[in-house]
DNA sequence: GTTAAATTGAAATCCAATTTCAATTAGGGG
DNA sequence: CCCCTAATTGAAATTGGATTTCAATTTAAC
């Protein structure tokens, strides 16, 4: 099932409407790349459907983490930002500090030190969260190349 | 060199002065446990000196942080807080999503795999942050213990 | 002691996130 | 297809932690 009809299903089971405006904020959430803001998402629909505001994307947003087809996340600029949970896979990120770019990395051999960690402290994970900030090879080679993500 | 000549060695340094307030806030921030957000430790200040305010709290959670003798922290609630940076090894965390305790932990193996990582996709560490969210031992055990951290 | 520069603290401001609320829309029932 | 009620929308208002403003105060160099 493709993610149209999850969200739809999702709507439909919780009693929720699907309306235009939710039809079309998916459609541009899953057409940009990932990682945007709420912000950035809202200006990108924004230049084609110039009727929809701010709070229906910030409120579809929730809604699409609520369902399980997006995920929120925090790269400590003040800004929450969003990802498609496409990979049934976990998965963290490499945050260039010059450019922004944002790049995603699996590591189970990480994942299971993880677990060995938690289960000395008696601890059972529910989640986790990794982030490596540095600079990226664009930024360390050709410095300038100002990649805006 | 202990904490306080530290911190009275970056404010000379930096043509700022060594007020009282900085004295009193450096030492009830060495004395209350780590991981305290700004306004736990401006409530925890304000019992025994009430004339300092919360204002002058942050800004020198802030100066405390820039001289590298703390380290600023997200850990979802919305808080930031601040941990000592004593330890000259970096460190991770575990936090109970129940009762909020946090346990600090250091793991080689882990940042081994994250240089191996990074230099995979070129790229140069300047930081990361691994935490683990999840249950704890007395939690999990008797629930209800409710341990305010 | 004098004095310029730094600091303080209460209040104001910032800003992303979130909520309010009147007008509009979806969609089940008839 | 029309009605009707609950859900939704969007502009504006609100929230809440972080940060800044600014007049009064304090530090510390001279």
């Amino acid at each position: 099932m493709n993610y149209k009809d999850s969200f739809r299903e999702y709507l439909g089971k919780n009693g929720l409407k699907v309306t235009q405006q939710r039809e079309v904020i998916l459609d541009e959430f899953l057409a940009a790349g990932s990682h945007l803001s709420t912000e950035e998402l809202y200006r990108s629909i924004r230049e084609k459907y110039p009727h929809i505001g701010y709070a229906t994307v910030h409120r579809t947003l929730k809604l699409l983490a609520e369902s399980g087809l997006a995920a929120p996340r925090h790269f400590g600029d003040g800004h929450t930002r969003y990802e498609c949970s496409n990979e049934e896979q976990h998965h963290d990120h490499l945050i260039c500090t010059i450019c922004g770019a944002i790049i995603e990395f699996e590591n189970p051999g990480i994942e299971r030190l993880q677990e060995q960690v938690a289960a000395k402290h008696g601890f059972v994970i529910e989640q986790h969260r990794l982030e490596i900030y540095g600079r990226c090879s664009s930024c360390l080679a050709g410095k300038g190349k100002k990649e805006k993500k």
